[in-house]
DNA sequence: GGGTATCTGCAACTCGGTTGCAGATACCCG
DNA sequence: CGGGTATCTGCAACCGAGTTGCAGATACCC
């Protein structure tokens, strides 16, 4: 859902900023550097990050550990991001992106632990036992990342 | 504890009781009570386990934590079960079945994080970018188990 | 039945995530 | 532009899942 948009890029970073900010209002609260930081980096990153990679993003200027959870939170309650446990059994965020289908391909990996998203074809619709409601498949590849199968295990 | 017995099944109880012990044994390890009535619980648990459910289904004569958690961890490193991360961020268990296929079907419940195991279609193979290893496929639906669904959310 | 490597139970610890509360601040409104 | 207030942030303390180290118990080999 985005309405086309508005001012017309300045810096691509600042437009980018913006549309973040844009993206928080739209879903009724405050645009905080904290929520728009977050968001914008969620936006940006080609893999699903932890909590602590969040932090390790931001740098310097890294916000209190609570704020960052309370954020992800927010941005999970509201839709604008997906939460999903690894195998590592810790939590990984990633942005929700207006393309969103309810069908979604992951690679998880046994070594980093990193997810990283697919594009690849929604898989077939399946058969359920009786009663059971299905909101989202998601199909899910394990294996070894590139960077992972290159080291030595 | 547990009497001796009886090899070549007779109750189907006690059969099944054998048939962990053997297993483990191959496997390489001493047949400890503990790790017999764990694989035992979990070869005939229709839903991957969490290490809580384990532990209230062993009743009074539960085993300690650790000790569970260490069993568990034996059993996954011989292959004798899998593990897995809920969307809760706790990990269940699940037997390993002779029929294991590296592609497998989930449903996991958003209510009650409970993982069933089905037997649906193993879905079809995926490309991958350059270098990463696949070692399983596991198709994950989401929704609401019968249970959860029927109740009021 | 005895000896010993393997298991078990206890206690203390780590780590990811959560809760409560006081102080700060984005945003509405004049 | 400045003030008031509901919303956010940061701190500190907490919780629950999982892990580690070690002393005592025990399955299994002989």
């Amino acid at each position: 859902m985005k309405p086309a948009l508005i001012r017309n890029g300045e810096q691509p970073g600042e437009s980018e900023t913006e549309r973040a900010a844009r993206l928080i209002r739209c879903a009724g609260a405050r645009a905080t550097p904290a929520r728009v930081r977050v968001l914008r980096l969620l936006r940006s990153a080609p893999t699903a990050l932890s909590h602590h990679e969040i932090e390790q993003s931001l740098g310097d200027l890294a916000l209190d550990r609570v704020t960052l959870y309370r954020v992800l939170d927010w941005l999970v309650a509201t839709g604008l991001a997906h939460r999903n446990a690894d195998t590592r059994r810790t939590f990984r965020f990633s942005a929700a992106s207006s393309s969103e289908h309810s069908a979604h391909t992951h690679f998880r990996c046994d070594g980093c632990g990193r997810v990283f998203c697919l594009d690849a074809a929604p898989p077939p619709p399946p058969k359920l036992p009786e009663g059971f409601l299905l909101s989202r498949i998601e199909l899910d590849l394990r294996g070894r990342c590139a960077q992972c199968a290159g080291s030595a295990q």
